[in-house]
DNA sequence: CTATTTGTTTATCC
DNA sequence: AGGATAAACAAATA
């Protein structure tokens, strides 16, 4: 389920190892969340590093170890992080067990492994860290942003532009629908059709959805005010917090998409 | 047994 | 060349 606020709740799973010393590293390499990763290097050299830091940008987790390690954690569709206390027996789907001086174990599970682990040592930052498109709620973004990746992609519909990464770095499906469902713009319109106003409320409700979000789910994982969508999206025979009428579901840019036929257009 | 799933990559067609 | 679309990946759940 991870988008931008889950990623950054499941960072901070791995913060009570922060400054402890990695003592052995666990993992299969046969399974698919390691795909063309350097398996023993990784198990090698990350013995005696220090976790010095954990970073998070979107969906992409990084963590680093020493002065020149840099591990990367993408979680996927079911892809999840915690910390084992000392004797804690790892479960089915643990994929990576990386164990502590402390005897504290940082945990990656992924039952359905479309998540994946990235590994470089180099002073350098690797390239999946280092080429990363700015952050929705960073100085650099802006409405002219927006804007010119609405004008790249007109033929498609809009809730499929929200997905993608490179131009909304952590936005997933269930805060796409909200974006949409915010802005009251129905998911399958297409970018070159919404107009400057139209365009001008999406760009508010990414930011709003994106510091809700962190807000409300980042930190503990508490579950959002019931007068957002989210509450009411995911099963068929939901009710608009707006309107009281019932939601519609269909696929739009091949994903699930909800939306309020009476509030949005 | 069938259909569905909070994501990304790859192939293919346009 | 770049955009648009669908399939593939894998396991749990309803």
């Amino acid at each position: 389920m991870p988008e931008l606020a889950e990623v950054e709740y499941y960072r901070k799973q791995w913060l009570p190892a922060l400054n402890q010393t990695v003592t052995s590293v666990h993992l299969n390499s046969d399974k698919r969340v390691f795909r063309g990763l350097d398996c023993a290097a990784l198990k090698q050299n990350l013995v005696h590093e220090k976790f010095i830091e954990s970073l998070v940008h979107g969906k992409q987790l990084c963590l680093r170890f020493g002065d020149s390690h840099w591990l990367g954690v993408h979680l996927g569709m079911t892809g999840r992080m915690q910390v084992l206390q000392a004797g804690e027996l790892p479960a089915k789907h643990d994929h990576l067990i990386i164990r502590m001086d402390s005897n504290l174990s940082l945990v990656f599970s992924d039952a359905r492994m479309f998540g994946r682990i990235l590994y470089s040592n180099h002073y350098l930052q690797p390239d999946w860290w280092a080429h990363r498109p700015p952050e929705i709620l960073s100085p650099e973004y802006n409405f002219e942003r927006v804007d010119a990746y609405f004008n790249r992609r007109t033929k498609s519909p809009v809730k499929a532009v929200l997905l993608v990464q490179e131009f909304f770095p952590g936005v997933g499906n269930w805060m796409a629908d909200e974006i949409l469902w915010r802005s009251r713009i129905l998911p399958f319109r297409k970018c070159g059709k919404i107009n400057m106003r139209e365009r001008i409320e999406l760009y508010k409700r990414i930011r709003e959805v994106s510091e809700d979000a962190i807000r409300v789910i980042g930190s503990d994982w508490g579950r959002p005010p019931e007068n957002w969508l989210f509450n009411h999206r995911w099963k068929s025979g939901g009710i608009c917090p707006q309107t009281g009428k019932p939601l519609s579901r269909a696929k739009v840019g091949g994903r699930t998409s909800c939306w309020s036929p009476s509030w949005q257009s």
